[in-house]
DNA sequence: GCCAGCCAATAACCTAGATTAAGAAGCCAT
DNA sequence: ATGGCTTCTTAATCTAGGTTATTGGCTGGC
């Protein structure tokens, strides 16, 4: 399990904001907990909300034709996680979003985003950083699945999520880094050597 | 060769502006004319601006450990492009940006943007805008790779980018999909059939 | 304390796509 | 037109990683 989290902080990072702005936002934001296993997000379904990770895990993931898995985002305390396609567009989306442990997130829903745009337009700069910050950190992963071999991109991956590595199970991490269980545990196999 | 681009019409699309705010960041912008093969950036500078491309048309790449290109963007008439982890953290990048054929680009320097950000409110959110599109993209683009295959994946590009399938050289649809350019032609010729 | 589900490991075999090499075909610029 | 590029194609061989199947260990609920 993952140390708490706290919003206020996270924020802080990248704008300042006076206490009553604090206020508006801290009250939008509502509370959800989550069991092992529970869905937070279910494919088809349209997603209504960003979520911020205050305690244990989640992740992002989709089912192929095949049936199957590949990990889009793992979401530990402090970071957010939606589906952006289904958030921007309103229509169905194919993300599923499921806690890996007992978990805790805060809930913003897209209206009260668009109106925390309006009312502390100082949010219109946060999330444009994390987007931006978000999106080299895909660009880095395209990269990465086109032009590294499957240990490197197991390397990448304890780079970029250096708490999960020992807390998740291996099946998550295979689904993460695109390959299968049974070679991810030949190669880890093979790496000792 | 493409149509000719109008950036006030792109910006249109996302805010409002008034004619104050529009020359405002019109006077922002240097255009920049590049022949075929001519590069806006080079692996290892630091990226200081962000192009809006007018005409013709731009890709940006990497070159990996064995020499391989790797393609992560086209950018034709009205899209945007940049070495984003350069751009953000003024070190140098890994990106290479390059004219495909003969160009012509504005540019935006990034002490331009910011003070566009102070005098101009609105392109927080415009620049926020187009940036999640982008993500939602490149996300999909994560999902293609690790889950179709090759020619799924041309049928994607294709998708993508319909007015580039015959314009552009075979190896760089190759180095964007993540095939080498025999595989590549292979899988046409296979895909007749 | 036992059954049911996971999860990891190993091994034999299989395939999509890479590698290497060689020509053929277009496209300039002199 | 001709020499030098770059692009495209074909083909033989090779390999990273997938598939299928079996085993055994661990955990959690009743």
């Amino acid at each position: 399990m993952q140390p708490p989290a706290n919003v206020l902080q996270h924020i802080a990072r990248h704008i300042d904001l006076e206490p009553a702005e604090e206020k508006c936002f801290l009250d939008m934001l509502s509370p959800r907990s989550l069991k092992a296993r529970e869905l937070l997000l279910d494919e088809g379904e349209v997603c209504r909300h960003s979520a911020f990770v205050t305690r244990g895990c989640l992740r992002g993931y989709t089912i192929d034709q095949n049936g199957y898995e590949h990990v889009l985002q793992f979401a530990p305390p402090n970071w957010w996680i939606a589906d952006m396609y289904s958030l921007i567009t309103q229509k169905p989306g194919t993300l599923i979003i499921e806690a890996l442990e007992d978990s805790e997130v805060l809930l913003l829903s897209k209206t009260d985003q668009e109106q925390l745009y309006r009312d502390v337009p100082q949010f219109e700069r946060f999330f444009r950083i994390i987007t931006e910050n978000s999106l080299v950190t895909n660009r880095q992963r395209v990269l990465d699945n086109l032009s590294l071999t499957a240990s490197q991109r197991y390397e990448a991956f304890c780079h970029r999520y250096p708490t999960l590595i020992d807390t998740l199970p291996q099946k998550q991490i295979a689904a993460y880094i695109g390959v299968t269980p049974e070679f991810f545990s030949k190669m880890k196999a093979g790496l000792k050597k």
